[in-house]
DNA sequence: GCTTCCATGTAATAGGTTACATGATTTG
DNA sequence: CAAATCATGTAACCTATTACATGGAAGC
């Protein structure tokens, strides 16, 4: 599943712009859970239109580049069905975070504080903008997939809150002697 | 954060062939978050050992390939330490799924249920190998990053089986008329 | 008898991202 | 007055995946 299907379900929800397309990634309804930049979204919209998935009207505008905005076309609407029914390429979680925090033994407790502190704001940055449902949700599945990322958001969260100490805590390592029980 | 880091890191936590350092990817402690593949690793490992953070031992072996036990020399340790504490990027979840369910209406509704099922599935495995701990945990980090595979996943599991509905009853989209209040 | 496991490695390819190029207008 | 927003597009680069090449042993 290449940026060109992705661009053919963005404009599913709504005829839209290069520009407005990246934002769907970046802020809108693909945000937490697919990426594409501007350099793979605008050559995939010249070549659907070259395809005839899309047409393009160009709107002229003073000192910006003309607005070009794209629409399906019946063909494009078809493409984007036999996508949607091939199979489906498995989840991808990709978090550097976690393999920092494998070896959160190698940084002083401070800066492993820091870390989950700064990962829990963005965890929290991300649920802002999931519980923000200001536009109008498109589709049924909208809703569904927005609450999913609101739901493993939270659930992050909520671990991060509740588990912090496992790592925070020192002496858990193979590195204390004899100094059995005596909590500090 | 390359595969050259990520190997590092494996070592790490024991000298390790590169045939075992893919199986952490695939069913070990980085599973759940990190992915790599063969024709990554091994190049990274002999650019490791020239670069000195890896020493190399060659095991002969009848019939195999010699297995080549790769180890973590200080100065690798180091390199490990440093890139620790480099800038961490952002979480990448990318999920095809949630895409597909997103145009959920222009799919039959049985295809949604399944679709749905395999995912379930799929979340169980990995939730199946998270709690499946029987190597010894080799850092106090695994714990915390495993758990938080684990509440994660369950957090999704529990989401889908809980919302699924939301899609899979139809008359939500705009193709109703006045068929007010009348549950089928 | 077939498949999976062990075990390493290279080359071609693909798919992106990053950086660059341009520039007026609005917002702080 | 600076920064962000709007708006498109190309080219260089990079990184990694896929496929290929090899092949015995063990499990089903």
């Amino acid at each position: 599943m290449d940026v060109k299907t992705l661009c053919l379900g963005a404009l599913a929800l709504g005829d839209a712009t290069g520009y407005e397309i990246k934002k769907m990634f970046e802020e809108g309804e693909f945000s937490h859970f697919l990426e594409a930049s501007y350099g793979s979204i605008y050559p995939a919209l010249t070549r659907l239109t070259e395809e005839e998935l899309l047409t393009c009207t160009t709107e002229v505008q003073d000192g910006r580049p003309d607005k070009k905005i794209y629409s399906l076309t019946p063909k494009g609407r078809d493409a984007l069905s036999n996508s949607l029914a091939d199979p489906i390429a498995d989840d991808k979680f990709r978090s550097e975070f976690l393999f920092v925090m494998l070896f959160a033994h190698f940084l002083p407790r401070e800066a492993v504080s820091r870390l989950i502190d700064m990962k829990i704001s963005k965890y929290r940055e991300e649920l802002d903008r999931l519980y923000d449902d200001d536009q109008a949700l498109p589709t049924p599945g909208s809703k569904f997939v927005r609450r999913f990322g609101q739901a493993v958001f939270e659930a992050s969260v909520d671990y991060l809150e509740n588990n912090r100490h496992l790592i925070e805590d020192r002496r858990t390592a193979g590195r204390q002697k004899e100094t059995a029980a005596t909590p500090v």
